[in-house]
DNA sequence: CTCGTTTATATTGTGCACTATTTATTATAA
DNA sequence: TTATAATAAATAGTGCACAATATAAACGAG
């Protein structure tokens, strides 16, 4: 029939434009929360990695985030102006940039460790629901 | 223990993080797709929308793509300059903007209705799984 | 009617996100 | 060993995304 052949090219029939939109505001419902400690979404998942495994170089992180230098550099220098970061060529490999946490950016964490536990009440997913969104998103992302 | 205290910080614990990187992700694999038509992804999801409901106003798209003028406006002045939309003030209301297609903005409907199916081949998930999928994201975001 | 308020876009400014290119350094193959 | 290739960041340029503000038009209470 007529209607039909566009079907599938509607909005709500595809799943590309929910995951679009839930992402963003998921952010967006973090933004009051990142705001108070000084930091933008990019910049909290960044020291998500870099609590747990700096020093990290520019490459490392970037694995973790799928994210690049054209992301990162500018996103770290901002970071280091903000005295959370350090950025030092590494010595035993010049192209490399190592990126170390100051007493600053250690100190954060404390400061960040609310956040997870006031975004659960963010997302009306019960446990079960959020585990299985968990393992159907990184379904996606895992495939190359 | 001591090494707990951090764990809901860990970037592997937290919804927000594969939502993020996975739309992300999915976007990327539109892009060869998008490209051949000559749109971004937020021009083709615009142009879905525009495809089923205009005219539309600015305010009307937004609603059905959760942004803003601030975003639309520059993004649709592209559109324009490409020749696939008009903008039109509403003579029976001078402060809204109307969207209305062109020949060739309708005409790139047929180009763009094999994406979709493409892109099935791109998401490795089963019906069912996509459909779960589908159902939690908008739980997600039909949350106020 | 008219002044204050609301509404619809547009504009400005900041911060990603990504592509393509450049630069510097290291690794490697002939 | 040396020319070539590969690698890591940085840079340049484009396009969102969103907050804040400005502008213009429409509405509404008195």
């Amino acid at each position: 029939m007529a209607t039909a052949r566009y079907d599938r090219l509607k909005l709500e029939n595809q799943i590309c434009f929910p995951l679009y939109a839930s992402s963003k505001e998921v952010i967006h419902r973090y933004k009051d929360y990142l705001t108070e400690i000084g930091l933008t979404y990019t910049q909290y998942i960044a020291m998500m990695v870099l609590w747990e495994r700096a020093p990290l170089s520019v490459k490392g992180l970037g694995e973790f985030l799928y994210l690049d230098s054209g992301t990162l550099t500018p996103l770290l220098k901002k970071l280091e102006k903000s005295g959370l970061i350090l950025r030092e060529r590494d010595p035993q490999d010049e192209r490399s940039v190592t990126i170390s946490l100051t007493e600053a950016g250690r100190g954060l964490r404390e400061k960040a460790i609310q956040i997870p536990e006031k975004m659960e009440s963010c997302i009306p997913l019960t446990n079960e629901e959020a585990q299985t969104l968990y393992k159907l998103l990184y379904k996606i992302l895992k495939t190359v």
